[in-house]
DNA sequence: GTGAGTGCAAACCATTTGCACTCGT
DNA sequence: ACGAGTGCAAATGGTTTGCACTCAC
């Protein structure tokens, strides 16, 4: 997804294209792995753009759903784009990161689902794994 | 798990089996959900435990292994004895909680770390569900 | 008796809110 | 030109820290 796209998700949603709002996309596609509102605003200090307003924007993007905040167990919260179902493997002692994509949780989830006598459906699922990356393992 | 057994875990440990922690394992014990910890200190009105205290001695259990800090997306943690391994399907309308055990993490954790160049190995795994539950959804 | 554990007050830091100004539409 | 979006300053609220006191060992 790139520059002109947003464009079209930002007003197809009646929200307005502002550049600050196409920088942080830009910014959050470019990264490749979750990013926290200090990093994304450092990130961005070229144009000027205010933490708070990262803050905003990325509620707003989140409740678009194109954003997903990502738990990885900081004292503060992680953000990154929606655009492929993925997971993450994170390294309690040095925060190295991996992605991975094969969750197949829709089995468990119908099943979990069938077996809930107060649950109508599941809409997301947080799954983050913590362990220990090779580099560490060898410390 | 009761209370002379919290006083063995503790002492076995190596930490000192104080009213405090013991009045704090019991609570968590018989809440059989993720407490706040406001909540928790709540429940404690009678012994009179500091909000601080509670913080710190969490922190130690959660270091031990006793305790685990769950995310429910709310905007402050919860907490929950390890007794035995479950994860949480939350109601994101209206917060109610159901426990689920089955979560056969194994056979996937173990194919991610087959396909990983940079991890050696898993030690926690986060997974909560988030839904709608029947009340909810059929406001 | 000694140091781990606790209470109280104050600090900290991520996140939110109020309000006047700006700029996309 | 109208109101959504932004910046700045200040407030908020969960969590942590400093320090003197207490109690489990």
């Amino acid at each position: 997804m790139h520059d002109i796209a947003f464009k079209t998700v930002l007003r197809t949603a009646g929200f307005r294209a502002t550049p600050a709002r196409l920088t942080l996309l830009a910014t959050l596609s470019r990264a490749r792995k979750p990013l926290s509102v200090q990093a994304l605003t450092k990130r961005l200090k070229g144009e000027h753009i205010d933490q708070v307003t990262v803050y905003r924007t990325l509620r707003v993007f989140a409740d678009m759903g194109i954003v997903r905040h990502v738990d990885l167990r900081h004292s503060h919260a992680h953000f990154e784009l929606t655009t492929d179902h993925h997971h993450h493997l994170v390294c309690t002692h040095c925060g190295a990161l991996e992605d991975f994509t094969a969750c197949h949780m829709d089995p468990l989830i119908s099943r979990i689902l069938k077996g809930s006598k107060r649950f109508a459906g599941v809409r997301q699922h947080s799954l983050e794994l913590f362990g220990i990356c090779k580099k560490c393992s060898k410390i």
